[in-house]
RNA sequence: GGAGAGGUGGCCGAGCGGUUUAAGGCGGCUGUCUUGAAAACAGUUGGGCGAAAGCCCCGGGGGUUCGAAUCCCUCCCUCUCCGCCA
């Protein structure tokens, strides 16, 4: 949500950020929601002055006569403050509804640009592996080694979905364990872990909701929502709070999978992992003081690019424009990762910085330091990364000719110091290193 | 899920229709005193809207009343016991 003063003071202002923004705002119907509303509020207010005051003078009317004539004055001046507050009521719901749907405002030097092709490629790293054979897309070395079953996950859940096996369920399971350690260890990150179901409110305040709620799965039964990522229960941990200003900044990590109904169309855009109804995201989370985010969201950047550096993957930096910009977002930087046998830029992070637009929705404040009002923090976030498409440009980029896969020699304490995913045993009994059977009771 | 108890200011805790525009205590802040600190004493101490006057906020929402923290309805949450359960 933006301060509906500015939208008030500078409408002009307003509206023309909002045209480089590929969207509309309801600008006009905010500005006449608002005027009534004032104008009620004092209206229905002195009548409310009047009545404490006559209210005081029941109190002391020792005359039954004068005390009832009093009475009767005010019943009627009670009518009018219940029918005036009913309206200053709806008035300020619809108010707030209409505030919901402005977008955030981009941010000084966020290129001006119509829609995805306005984007900038600000930097690129790493070097694209060149092959003495023809890479392979990570469906077909996945397959092959027996580390994805993608039959078994339709029949299971149905389209879009698939199973990691072996070697492959081990291999997300330790970037995962990987990526929280460097953010924790090496970034100052404080690893939460939230719950998946929330609060319809939640939504509200990551900015999800009211506009996105086709993109999300929801429990009508208990009115509960599947998260679309791991910003919306950490950025809601502190709402309606007032932090103190010394506590800022406050970094959170937090691994979570990750539920979004999207509309998949089949074919090309939606072969193999790059794309499903539920994945694994590891994100980073920030809540900041207004007067260093700018700073904070570039140290975002770097804690995600030292992920990709880790990896030795090559990637790039894409600057958002303003006509791609998410409907929060006042700034947003995507990592994109090569993916070698697809030859594709995979979106793996997007850095954002919100300034106050979700704080001022989920209601996050500090006490600056010196006393004074409370102020909105402001927040950030970033995937640490999406693994899905982390596990696709490592299977493509370190595939060897033979079709097993090398493994980034930093993941490689985390699998027990192997080095290479080689073909999965067959279905049928696993061989277990010592056979020593479990025993007292089962295990449950 | 069942039965009972309860949700009041940063914390504890009174209040049960009108001197509450929320007592009292603790904590915090300021001052006096002190070399400094403690103690003592005095003052102060949340949020929202509004240019201001003022209005609103006692878990959320609704109702009764001239007037509600106080009465009624409803929802949520916490605690105790029981049931179920990784």
């Amino acid at each position: 949500m933006i301060d509906l003063r500015l939208i008030r003071e500078q409408p002009e202002q307003v509206r023309a950020a909002i045209a480089t923004l590929n969207t509309q705002a309801p600008i006009d119907e905010i500005l006449a929601t608002d005027t009534r509303r004032r104008a009620l509020l004092t209206e229905v207010e002195a009548l409310k002055a009047e009545r404490n005051e006559g209210s005081k003078l029941v109190k002391g009317a020792k005359d039954p006569a004068e005390r009832q004539s009093l009475i009767d004055n005010l019943r009627l001046l009670g009518e009018n403050i219940q029918r005036l507050d009913d309206e200053a009521r709806a008035t300020d719901a619809a108010l707030h509804d209409l505030l919901l749907q402005v977008p955030n405002l981009p941010a000084k030097g966020v290129p001006v640009g119509p829609d995805e092709s306005g984007n900038v490629v600000v930097s690129e790293h790493g070097t694209k592996r060149v092959f003495d054979f023809p890479p392979k897309p990570h469906w077909e070395i996945a397959e092959r080694l027996g580390i994805i079953d993608f039959d078994r996950g339709v029949k299971v859940a149905g389209s879009r979905n698939y199973v990691l096996r072996g070697d492959g369920a081990r291999l997300q399971r330790a970037l995962i364990t990987w990526m929280l350690d460097l953010h924790t260890r090496e970034h100052g990150y404080t690893e939460v872990y939230p719950p998946y179901l929330v609060l319809g409110e939640m939504l509200v305040g990551t900015g999800n909701l009211p506009k996105f709620s086709e993109t999300l799965f929801h429990d009508a039964e208990e009115d509960k929502w599947l998260i679309p990522t791991a910003e919306v229960p950490v950025t809601n941990l502190y709402r309606e709070e007032i932090l103190d200003e010394g506590q800022l900044p406050i970094y959170h990590v937090a691994y979570t999978p990750c539920f979004r109904r999207e509309q998949l169309s089949g074919g090309r855009e939606v072969r193999g992992i790059k794309r499903g109804y539920q994945f694994d995201k590891v994100e980073m989370v920030k809540f900041v003081h207004p007067d260093t985010s700018d700073e904070e969201h570039r140290r975002l950047l770097r804690d995600a690019e030292k992920v990709l550096q880790a990896l030795e993957l090559p990637y790039r930096l894409l600057q958002i424009c303003t006509g791609d910009l998410s409907f929060t977002a006042a700034n947003k930087v995507d990592l994109e990762t090569w993916a070698a046998g697809t030859e594709e830029w995979l979106e793996v992070s997007s850095c954002s910085t919100f300034r106050d637009f979700q704080a001022r929705r989920a209601n996050i404040r500090f006490r600056p330091a010196g006393g004074g009002k409370p102020q909105f923090v402001h927040t950030l976030n970033g995937s640490g990364l999406a693994l899905p498409r982390t596990m696709i440009s490592i299977i493509e980029h370190y595939q060897r000719e033979d079709g097993t896969v090398e493994i980034p020699s930093v993941l490689q304490p985390y699998l027990g110091g192997q080095s290479v995913i080689e073909p999965q045993p067959p279905i049928g009994p696993a061989r277990v290193a010592s056979q020593q059977s479990v025993v007292g009771g089962r295990v449950t």
